[in-house]
DNA sequence: CATATTCCGATTGTTATAGTAGGAATATAT
DNA sequence: ATATATTCCTACTATAACAATCGGAATATG
């Protein structure tokens, strides 16, 4: 039940994208690389699925870069979620019932269905000019970087 | 940002249970195994899972297995699934802030909190005896058993 | 004492995901 | 023109999480 980090590094991409092309500009992966830390290779990666569903716009060759299609407020978190990692479907016969093994009753999936839209609510209730602009400070202060191994 | 499997099977497990043993007498994973097409090797280990968040009862020995060790009303889905696959967390720091690689401000903490917390509402939000009296047939009927693949 | 069960730990296999890499296409600036 | 900086596309590899198997100990009953 985790979100997985592709999921993840595209939000942190989409809000360094935000928070760099103050309106209209484009900014360059490689600018958002030294901003967030990751690997420019794999934001290319995310860049294309996010440019796939029309979240952001991108010029090739020199000076160019990506920036947003539309305005922070008209995308929401779950948009940016399903470019990254496909819709949401914590169980696949949330999406496609005729793949389940199971007879043709199943007690578990209407509240599998039940979760699913729990979570892509949750998902669409907040937008990226939200994400860009609050700010949650962690309570407990950074301990050794030897444990720190996750990257949200 | 898938449900496993190991919290799909418990699920389908105690819901077993409680069609089966009505009100209070055990029931083995043998007799589980046959009704519920789940390999018995596989539920032992749920089973005792469940066992130790005490929300079965366990009996060894000839004549021994399993029952709820209370009312089926006064189990939630939520406590199921946790007994399952551990505390629901969809990024791990959201429980142990400490563990984040980032800088002291994470700009999408609050989201997953809040995210998190959805999930766990919907889980919290049904009960056992729902569960097992619910029932959501399947809209689309069963096609060949070729692309079965998933089990709910 | 035979049998049916829970209970426990170790191991293996499988799959999804993360991450790397090469290089083509595109456009700009000098 | 040419060098350069970028997006864009595809394939591959490594790793970690998860599913599933297995052997056998402990426990209790008839």
């Amino acid at each position: 039940m985790k979100l997985s980090r592709r999921a993840r590094y595209a939000l942190r991409m989409m809000v360094a994208i935000v928070r760099h092309s103050n309106g209209s500009h484009m900014v360059s992966l490689s600018q958002i690389a030294e901003k967030t830390n990751l690997s420019r290779r794999y934001m290319e990666q995310l860049a294309i699925g996010l440019k796939n569903a029309s979240l952001i716009v991108g010029v090739s060759g020199k000076g160019g870069g990506y920036m947003l299609a539309r305005p922070a407020e008209e995308i929401n978190v779950g948009q940016i979620v399903e470019a990254a990692i496909g819709p949401i479907n914590i169980v696949e016969c949330v999406v496609q019932p005729e793949l389940c093994i199971q007879s043709e009753e199943c007690e578990c999936r209407w509240l599998y269905h039940r979760i699913n839209q729990g979570v892509c609510e949750v998902l669409n209730e907040f937008s990226l000019a939200e994400l860009a602009t609050k700010y949650w400070p962690r309570a407990i202060p950074l301990k050794s970087s030897a444990t720190a191994r996750v990257s949200c």
